[in-house]
DNA sequence: CCCAAGTTGGAATTGACATTCCAACTACGT
DNA sequence: ACGTAGTTGGAATGTCAATTCCAACTTGGG
């Protein structure tokens, strides 16, 4: 037996393949719009201009604006993620990891520096009014942090990091790094403070190499 | 010869006893509502309500909502820094460090680790769509960098951290851990992320010392 | 005491936004 | 081919926010 499936949630729904591509279209013009401007200075109709809609497809495909807005949680998550591999599934080494911060400062630097991380800005945005939206924020971060430490673990397990470093700290620390150096690069418009920050915190994974 | 001052902008203006409270009030009102639910979450009958004032007095005193956002910027700055005093101006000691970070985390735990940090979630929301906004936050994080960079330039003059160490990309990376690991713990609602992250930076300060 | 300037209340205006509704249209399995 | 279910357009609704206006009230200096 089937749960209903309220209109919006996809789980279940069935979608014609002109259903999917417009829902598709719908979540890329939020998920841009939404990055620029913010999620609370973006509107339906400014969504609808942008993907070419009616509002009630919008509404069709997504429930609310909130269910909307978590869909493009899930889909920058997705992307960012994707985007970064296979980079991320082979952190590694310090070179690896220099390397995979050093692409996110040049992504950085190409855009001017305007807007921080896809992930970062809906999350300082969204992470205190909207419950549902923090729980998938920390799952993104979570679904981040673990390549990190895997990498940092599997250089432990090889026996090139010291026994006393403690990957999962390190990770989260680098994860912290480049969420605060992307908000100081993005306030100050320039990629320095990010590309600073992390250096510091590779420099301090590199003090925990054995020999 | 006095500039007209426009409606709105302090300088020059005359305001009464009375009137410097209301301004007063009103910010503070206004500050901490934004904190709580963002400057988009965060409406002028909101205010109103908080403060207990009338429109006419808002936008009296600052113009229109982009004014009082300008002024919450400079007094969140003050307040924050205030309140770090005199610890902030005298981080030049590895124990300072940690103390000086030790109560940010247990201020995040106090308040359930509810909203990050004051001047960061501004920063977050405003960076890309005001910029004049974006003009003071900068100041606003320069100001909280120099005494950093300050305490750490001490301890280099004095001999105690190593001459290869860069007390400016040092400080920036402090700042940047202490950003990014608010909005960790924002997310997860623990201050773990944030103690980790900032203790990650200090140990790598630490590692700067010298013998 | 008297006026100019500062202060306040509250209603009115204007516009945008989220959301709903329903009628028309289309795809696809049987 | 047929009908159910998915898809779309576009107008209508109700709410609420930002801002303006103006008249009344207070204060402080001369």
């Amino acid at each position: 037996m089937r749960t209903p499936a309220k209109a919006g949630e996809s789980k279940g729904r069935r979608l014609t393949k002109g259903g999917r591509a417009t829902r598709e279209r719908i979540i890329e013009a939020a998920a841009e719009l939404m990055f620029h401007r913010g999620v609370g200075g973006t509107s339906i109709p400014d969504i609808q201009a942008a993907a070419g809609v009616s509002a009630s497809q919008i509404y069709h495909y997504f429930g609310d604006k909130q269910g909307l807005v978590l869909a493009v949680i899930d889909h920058q998550t997705d992307t960012r993620l994707a985007q970064q591999r296979p980079l991320l599934d082979n952190l590694d080494s310090i070179e690896a990891l220099r390397e995979w911060c050093d692409r996110a400062g040049n992504r950085q630097d190409a855009r001017g520096c305007e807007g921080g991380c896809e992930i970062g800005s809906l999350a300082g945005e969204l992470a205190d009014s909207d419950q549902s939206a923090r729980t998938r924020l920390v799952s993104a971060f979570d679904r981040w942090e673990g390549p990190i430490r895997s990498g940092l673990a599997r250089m432990q397990a090889r026996g090139e990091l010291s026994e006393r470093a403690d990957t999962a700290v390190l990770a989260t620390a680098l994860l912290a790094a480049v969420q605060g150096g992307m908000l100081l690069s993005q306030v100050r418009r320039s990629s320095t403070a990010y590309r600073q920050a992390v250096s510091a915190v590779i420099d301090h994974i590199e003090s925990y190499l054995v020999r």
